[in-house]
DNA sequence: ATTAAATAGTTTCTATAGAAACTATTTGCG
DNA sequence: CGCAAATAGTTTCTATAGAAACTATTTAAT
């Protein structure tokens, strides 16, 4: 196995979630990370979070939440607070409408996903977490340049 | 391990490859999509493909290897051919300066993920291996309203 | 207390990515 | 043969994604 065919294999395991975001943008107007969004602000309390609290759960680019915020704002599914504690940030909150489209319209993926988990014993489940946890691993940009993973080996041979 | 997990961490993943994409793109011009089209032009005969062959192999949708192709055009790595025995396709050839960056640029990813990959036992790699299949599959767009995975369990029971 | 540094977000720019609609050929069917 | 269907690519549109530059605030440091 090569480093190129990896990358290959990656990048098509991208597009397949990427047609299946696309699938469910054009099924409920929404797409998955608008729809992890969503799911967050759900779990927290009032409903609400910091720009910042957003982009630490999904791991984007503080720009790259800017604009999904702003076209979940544009459908109305939340809605903007003002911060009055620091005026620099504000807070983002699930609208009744938002919560609403959560109610239904995750299932379809959800659905999908579970149906396909259930398939698989907890040890494959375990495995297909450790996979993904070395796959991280093995492509974490922020670390490419550092020394060769040490815990690597901890994680594979924890099985 | 839930839906909701698999799919940030499989986010985090994507993130890190575009992140490793844009470093590559800043340091030489080129993005890892368009280093591996360089990179299967450059195992063809006559260093040249069809656009349909491209799509193929890198499986992106038509209208993305237009782009991708129409850029490494603009920086003249590679060059289109008329196809005479079908004028409705062309071929995508690799020009010299093409092939000149093929030598020199890939070999910091290369060597990255080498380096990883050398920390891992050849048996830690087939699991690797066949972990990026089954995350392939849980993914596949395609096959998501098709029957729960069959071959599943016959890659997962394979090791 | 004032100013420099850090932080939160936004805007602009560019690339990837796919869908849909389109053009131009080629194939195949009657 | 002639026309419909299929195929190869391109163009337009929209979304995700990140970098860089920017604004506005807050914190920290002298």
């Amino acid at each position: 196995m090569q480093y190129l065919e990896i990358l290959v294999k990656i990048r098509k395991i991208i597009r397949s979630i990427n047609l299946e975001s696309k699938k469910i943008q054009k099924e409920f107007g929404i797409s998955i990370p608008q729809l992890l969004v969503l799911q967050y602000l759900s779990e927290q309390a009032d409903y609400k979070a910091s720009g910042k609290d957003i982009k630490n759960y999904i791991n984007l680019n503080a720009s790259t939440v800017s604009g999904i915020v702003h076209r979940l704002e544009e459908k109305g599914l939340v809605a903007r607070l003002p911060n009055s504690k620091d005026k620099r940030g504000m807070f983002i909150t699930l609208t009744a409408k938002g919560a609403d489209l959560l109610k239904e319209s995750p299932t379809t993926l959800q659905e999908k996903m579970s149906k396909r988990l259930k398939s698989l014993s907890q040890k494959q489940i375990e495995d297909l977490n450790s996979s993904i946890e070395i796959l991280t691993q093995l492509m974490d940009a922020e670390d490419l340049d550092a020394a060769p993973l040490i815990t690597m080996n901890e994680i594979l041979t924890s099985d």
